[in-house]
DNA sequence: GACCAAGCGGAGCCCGGCTCCGATTGAGTC
DNA sequence: GACTCAATCGGAGCCGGGCTCCGCTTGGTC
């Protein structure tokens, strides 16, 4: 209430030389371990790559959900500005969609173990959840919507639904060589087309 | 090798009855714990509704997908007596394996939790994968070859992809209002039909 | 009734996420 | 350069969940 850090001319004090080294070495070492052991590997592993302790860890990013968020924030941000991309040079709107959800698709299946938790229920990690699929939503919609005003579609799933469906099927993609994730995302893009 | 238990009249002693009657309990509790509160209840919760003791539980079923595995051992073998039924009697081979595959999706979605739990990789539940799917993959082989024969649809999917596929996309259907396993699902199928 | 292996129960181990708090240290101040 | 203190650090430890171990109990048989 009463004025507080928010007042006139509240310059914040610059985070300490350590600090913003240290975060760096866990993004470092967090990537490198994701590499190595996947998405899952203990929190205590990545500290000790990174030569610091738990609380260190946990001051930096509060839950597991938001190192991952971290590491991976800027190749969901290059995803995300290919969608109009996509759009606006491919034949047509189904077929930019197609490429897309590739795109995406590639994303999880590439990162061990990435998609099995980015669902919302997936034991604390809504906010992984959440973070990826705000900003890759309207994307997808922007896209969706292009395939069901050229015809190319029927839209009977949301942009949502949809993302949350390619998720799932790149669940478990590495780890069992009998199953293809892609394969099975192409046939559902390939569902979404009017069939008659 | 040495002949061993399988030898000529080899009597192996009955069970005793107490045994019998916590194995009978077990399952029972199980089946209400899994309503409940899902697939990935506690043991120990179980445990407890059945009123014994975690020895006993794993003596039973040395792990706990081996639990899960026979809590719903009946409604998988009639899933799998069902497939034939529909292709005999379906309109079309696809038809037929559309609506197999509702019901196999029906099963997995109504049971909190199971479909999550049905990858190899999903921490100790190997078990659970591979006794469902040893059932299923045939059954749904033969539909998917019925409607390959038909022309209906070019086999892009392996019958165990087409079940994985199916698995995946219905992980985390409850839990989340905005997501609809079951559409996603009549897409993916629909993928599968001859496109030109 | 005595015997004993089958069966039981639950304390306890391990692992992994996360918290707590005393020790440490960067960076302004004099 | 010494001082100060809040920001930062580190890791012991808590909690929950799967699973094991082993001494106690008991059904069934002679």
């Amino acid at each position: 209430m009463s004025g507080g850090d928010g007042g006139a001319g509240g310059q914040v004090r610059a985070r300490r030389a350590d600090a913003r080294r240290n975060e760096k070495a866990l993004l470092d070492a967090a990537a490198a371990v994701f590499v190595a052991s996947g998405v899952e590997a203990p929190v205590r592993d990545i500290a000790a790559e990174a030569g610091v302790g738990m609380g260190t860890i946990y001051r930096h990013f509060p839950t597991r959900a938001d190192l991952v968020v971290a590491v991976y924030r800027h190749q969901i941000e290059s995803c995300a500005e290919a969608g109009p991309a996509l759009l606006a040079s491919g034949p047509t709107p189904h077929a930019a969609l197609g490429r897309w959800i590739d795109l995406f698709a590639d994303f999880l299946v590439t990162k061990h173990g990435l998609a099995a938790v980015l669902r919302p229920d997936s034991a604390g990690f809504e906010a992984l959840h959440a973070s990826f699929l705000d900003r890759l939503v309207p994307v997808c919609a922007e896209l969706l919507d292009a395939a069901v005003a050229s015809g190319e579609i029927r839209e009977r799933l949301s942009a949502y639904e949809l993302l949350r469906a390619v998720g799932n099927l790149c669940i478990g993609d590495d780890q069992d060589p009998r199953y293809d994730a892609r394969r099975a995302v192409r046939l559902l893009v390939a569902g979404l087309a009017r069939p008659e």
